[in-house]
DNA sequence: GGCGTAAGCGGACTTTACCCCGTTTAACTG
DNA sequence: CAGTTAAACGGGGTAAAGTCCGCTTACGCC
């Protein structure tokens, strides 16, 4: 399989044809999606539906995982840049502990709010880390951190904890078969315990 | 697809020629793990090998990745073992917080033993969450972090999310394509990292 | 505008997980 | 031991992911 070109720094700009379809499958998957959920959303269909080659639809993502993936970073886009240079508590400017429970909140309410393609985008298969999605809420994470004062630690594996410890409760809700209350309840305690606990493991 | 039997208080027993089978597809596909590695255990393989229906390999697995869960539960057998009975720290008998501690640690040694099986467990599609693997893990911080004072807590999502900065350095590390350091010295920066923070957690 | 070439395209092909349903059989009942 | 029934079995069938490779086309260069 073809890595599906994430090489930023790339050598070459993309072809023009290409990002054209690429846009046009983008488009035609969230059209799929709205309208049949996600399980109907199959590569073969994808390709019929927009017109396009199989082989086309696979260069572009590299795997079905990858549809999804592209998807919620196009959304992610928006989202990291209120993080960036966003008002506080959220954007810079504010304290970093109280931009780290401020980002954790507002990373649930994000995914919360993409449910179903962030379900669809965990894939077991080898490509992607399964665990923790993001790594741009990692690295987000991690530079917050250095700008608190935590005594001797391992800053790199603290903020995969913590990444993980976002994320997985999350996970766990979005996989459960049967939801037992209401999402906005659960993205209550969420956010509160998100903030229970950074605020445990940041105290002097 | 039908549930694999996980129902434990269940109506009945298994009926004597299932079990039979099971002991015996579990045998074959360690074979052939161990012969083949993971890619090339498919269930029509098994099936055939192990002289059965694919069938019936399905139905006592219920999915592909239900039988590298059921490898994984079997070893993990004597793992919960040494957990609830075994001797101090880990076992009963040694305060609260050391045996949080504790556990971790073993846990980080156990998959890393299982290193293949438990990254071929994970799967993206429906069935098991895939953040926190397993519901014994969480069950057993759920109940040290009870024996210890923490002050009002949410204990429930605060276990999800320790079980989960438990479990995901580990999934990252496990699903990395490049590993770039010794497995040794990664499994000693997890315990290490594991203890600082459930140290910081349970401070009072 | 012609030309060379590398990127992109398409769609048949292969592989594999998973489903279905007619048949067999373990286990209980009298 | 004969009868009943629900569970287990088998293996052919389906659908969807991912691969291959010969053809086409955008784009930089003269």
């Amino acid at each position: 399989m073809k890595q599906p070109d994430v090489s930023w720094g790339a050598p070459r700009p993309e072809r023009a044809d290409a990002a054209r379809n690429r846009q046009h499958l983008i488009a035609t998957a969230r059209e799929m999606l709205a309208e049949l959920g996600p399980d109907r959303l199959t590569m073969d269909a994808l390709a019929e539906r927009s017109g396009l080659g199989k082989g086309t639809v696979f260069r572009r993502f590299g795997t079905r995982a990858g549809i999804f993936g592209a998807l919620l970073d196009d959304g992610e886009r928006a989202f990291q840049e209120q993080v960036l240079c966003g008002p506080p508590p959220l954007g810079p400017s504010a304290p970093p502990l109280d931009r780290l429970v401020a980002y954790g909140q507002a990373r649930v309410r994000f995914l919360m709010e993409h449910q179903v393609i962030a379900r669809a985008a965990l894939d077991g298969r080898q490509p992607i880390p399964a665990g923790s999605q993001s790594p741009l809420s990692h690295t987000h994470i991690r530079m917050l951190l250095g700008q608190i004062d935590l005594g001797p630690a391992d800053l790199d594996l603290l903020a995969i904890q913590l990444t993980a410890a976002l994320d997985g409760p999350l996970l766990l809700y979005l996989s459960a078969a049967t939801l037992t209350q209401s999402p906005q309840r659960f993205e209550q305690q969420l956010s509160d315990s998100w903030q229970d606990l950074v605020r445990r493991v940041c105290r002097p």
